[in-house]
DNA sequence: GTAGGGTTAG
């Protein structure tokens, strides 16, 4: 029956009968309870004054009067659930269980536990199955470790333990303890498990990594005949998501295709999830459209997926459709929006969110805050994401780690090894990822024994192994410092596999100091992992250049021929008066093509005095067009310059983004152009910033 | 009359 229907037919009593039979307790108690499943305050207080007035409040209702303390707790309404409970002449164990289940919910959990011990002592009442559950429950969700095992001891006393509900509250309190073992015990001895225990383990497992537990769990639950509801599958899909695991990720799906279970926005967002961390846009987008009632959780689920791969304009559009429709963002979305607009180095619509975020209140949130940073570092803007990180009132491992990154990235160097001494002092734990950005900072300034020391020592006292990435990034420190035959000897003796990455950061530091013998070795040793990668055949001929060794760079050049492999095309792009222009390398796409043409020629004319050579073996383009005379001048991160010093006022800094590495003529050239023009410059290309200004470079010529 | 499990950011 409907709350209204309900109220009807007592306010039906009230008129028929006189006041002293309002309406039944039986009707009395069935309507507090449906308000109390509603949260419904305004009518529970109306009902509970008709029992004041109808004399039905007495104290000898205590079923009724138990409906009232719940009605009140549900509805957040903790003193005044007290009030009626302690007012209470005559009270039960339901009496207490109702009321701790009150302070539970609305996050007292340490009040439990002391009206436990009131309702054992003052009452003498001995918990039955409701108390248990809630106060184990209680000890878990306030960390109450000793508590909870006092409680445990009184379950095993009681013999309540093979009780379903004791037993999962029990259960939990092991999760929350990381008393996996226990929980696995448990399992083994306790037989008969229904739904939630399967998927409250499984949640657990997953929250402590026992990835292949929780899996046997899953299978487990299957073979028992339990088909999992959408809990189960939502829990699993969160492994997939977490393992990258597409194809364990299609079979699940399969699975839950086959048991015919329905979709619902818990599981179309997991599954979203799922598909996006997988890299699988395409079934993540299909997920999506395939389910209509989305709300804000399964619209940001949807944006992530796009974010993560990569798709960063189409989760700006989306955001558009989802406002569009209603949904309201929270800071997950906005932070989803940024870290999007941060791929983009879309300053302009950066800004915009910035703006939104500080006016909804959001700006406190630290994910919020983390994504800021990286926006405003992704888009060259060092100060900003400075002043955010000092401002920020609550930050987390996250954040330290993206302002170490984003300085080293910057080739701030020094601020980068600050403020990881500083998040040292703070007792802030450094992770895996902490360890990234402080080796790549030794590497700018070239701190060789302290890179060792990090790698050596320090990640092992914290207990972190090192791994890939952090090896690269010495092969990279001893690279940049010119020490080439230990960098080899390094990746000899390092018993890990290498991949790509790694051998082409030892290949650009043979090519940045001339050693042409390595680099060949190295570039053989590449072009065996991958016969037809172009950026090694790209270094490898620039290295030829340098030595002038015209053969070699005939030679490759007539192998791409051959094989018809074409380099990506290089692209710039700056923001102006937010509006995005995007240069290609031999772009003639742009409506103002011919002035922008004339002023890259200006520019080269005004550097040439301060000792511009143009550079013609520093890339390898498509031979043809290369060939002809004045082909570098067209090069994107030109065009983008020369475009954005035509259309900003002569104080602005310059932005521009592009695709791949910049070359070496460009990098020159830009030098010089910045000290001519008096701007700063500040080019973001795939692998890190180069910010010029005054005929220099932040990355000191090292890239 | 009371108690248990779920989705989104790096």
């Amino acid at each position: 029956m409907s709350t209204r229907a309900l109220l009807h037919v007592s306010a039906f009593s009230l008129s028929q009968v006189n006041s002293q039979r309002l309406f039944s307790v039986e009707y009395a108690v069935k309507l507090l309870k449906k308000l109390a499943d509603d949260g419904n305050f305004k009518l529970g207080k109306v009902v509970h004054a008709l029992l004041v007035v109808s004399s039905h409040a007495s104290e000898d209702h205590t079923i009724q009067n138990n409906c009232l303390i719940n009605l009140y707790s549900r509805c957040g309404q903790l003193a005044v659930a007290r009030r009626v409970f302690d007012r209470l002449s005559q009270r039960n164990v339901a009496s207490w269980s109702i009321l701790m289940a009150g302070y539970l919910h609305n996050g007292y959990a340490w009040e439990v536990t002391k009206l436990f011990k009131d309702m054992i002592s003052v009452d003498k009442i001995f918990p039955n199955e409701y108390v248990l559950s809630t106060v184990l429950s209680s000890c878990s969700s306030g960390r109450l470790l000793h508590e909870g095992r006092q409680c445990h001891a009184l379950v095993l006393k009681s013999g309540l333990m093979f009780h379903q509900y004791v037993k999962n509250a029990l259960l939990s309190l092991y999760t929350m303890s990381s008393d996996m073992e226990g929980v696995l015990e448990t399992l083994k001895s306790v037989p008969g498990l229904d739904i939630i225990t399967y998927n409250s383990v499984l949640k657990g497992f997953l929250d402590h990594g026992y990835t292949s537990e929780a899996l046997d769990v899953f299978s487990r639950m299957l073979a028992d005949g339990s088909a999992g509801d959408s809990v189960s599958y939502v829990n699993i899909f969160g492994l997939c998501a977490r393992l990258k695991d597409l194809k364990l990720g299609k079979q699940v799906h399969c699975r839950m295709l086959k048991s015919g279970l329905q979709l619902d926005v818990f599981l179309s967002s997991a599954i979203v999830d799922m598909y996006g961390k997988c890299g699988e846009i395409s079934g993540a987008r299909y997920i999506f459209d395939s389910y209509p009632n989305h709300n804000v959780v399964s619209w940001t689920a949807i944006l992530a997926a796009n974010f993560q791969n990569e798709c960063f304009e189409e989760a700006l559009k989306l955001f558009l459709r989802m406002e569009f429709q209603d949904v309201v963002p929270n800071e997950y979305t906005f932070a989803v929006l940024l870290n999007s607009c941060a791929g983009l180095s879309a300053l302009g619509c950066g800004k915009t969110l910035h703006a939104r975020v500080e006016k909804r209140g959001h700006g406190a949130f630290v994910v919020v805050g983390n994504a800021l940073i990286n926006m405003y570092f992704r888009s060259g803007h060092i100060e900003a994401a400075r002043a955010l990180f000092s401002n920020m009132i609550s930050r987390d491992t996250v954040t330290w780690n993206m302002i170490i990154s984003g300085f080293s990235h910057h080739g701030l160097g020094e601020e980068a090894l600050d403020v990881f001494q500083h998040m040292l002092a703070v007792e802030e734990q450094p992770n895996y990822v902490t360890f990234v950005g402080v080796l790549l900072a030794c590497g700018h300034l070239g701190r060789i024994e302290e890179g060792f020391y990090y790698l050596q020592h320090l990640m092992r006292d914290i207990g972190l192994e090192p791994g890939l990435e952090h090896y690269t990034c010495v092969v990279g420190l001893l690279g940049k410092a010119g020490k080439l035959d230990e960098a080899e000897n390094f990746m000899r003796s390092t018993p890990i596999t290498w991949d790509v990455v790694a051998w082409r950061t030892l290949l650009n530091a043979c090519n940045v100091h001339r050693n042409y013998d390595l680099g060949k070795r190295v570039a053989e040793h590449l072009l065996q992992l991958n016969p037809n990668d172009v950026g090694t055949y790209i270094l490898l001929s620039n290295m030829h250049a340098k030595v002038k060794r015209w053969d070699g760079v005939a030679k490759i050049r007539k192998l791409l021929r051959e094989r018809n492999i074409k380099k990506e095309p290089g692209l710039s792009w700056t923001e102006i008066r937010n509006e995005t222009h995007v240069f290609v390398s031999d772009d003639t796409q742009h409506p103002e093509t011919a002035q922008i043409h004339e002023k890259v020629r200006k520019l080269l004319a005004d550097i040439k005095p301060l000792g511009y050579v143009p550079d013609t073996t520093s890339v390898l383009h498509d031979v043809e067009q290369e060939q002809q005379e004045g082909y570098l001048s067209y090069h994107s991160e030109k065009l983008a310059v020369a475009y954005a010093l035509m259309k900003t006022p002569s104080q602005a800094p310059i932005h521009v983004i592009k695709n791949l590495r910049i070359c070496d003529d460009c990098h020159s050239a830009l030098k010089l152009i910045s000290k001519v023009t008096m701007r700063m410059i500040v080019v973001r290309d795939v692998n890190r910033f180069h910010s010029f200004q005054d005929g220099s470079c932040s990355c000191a010529d090292y890239w």
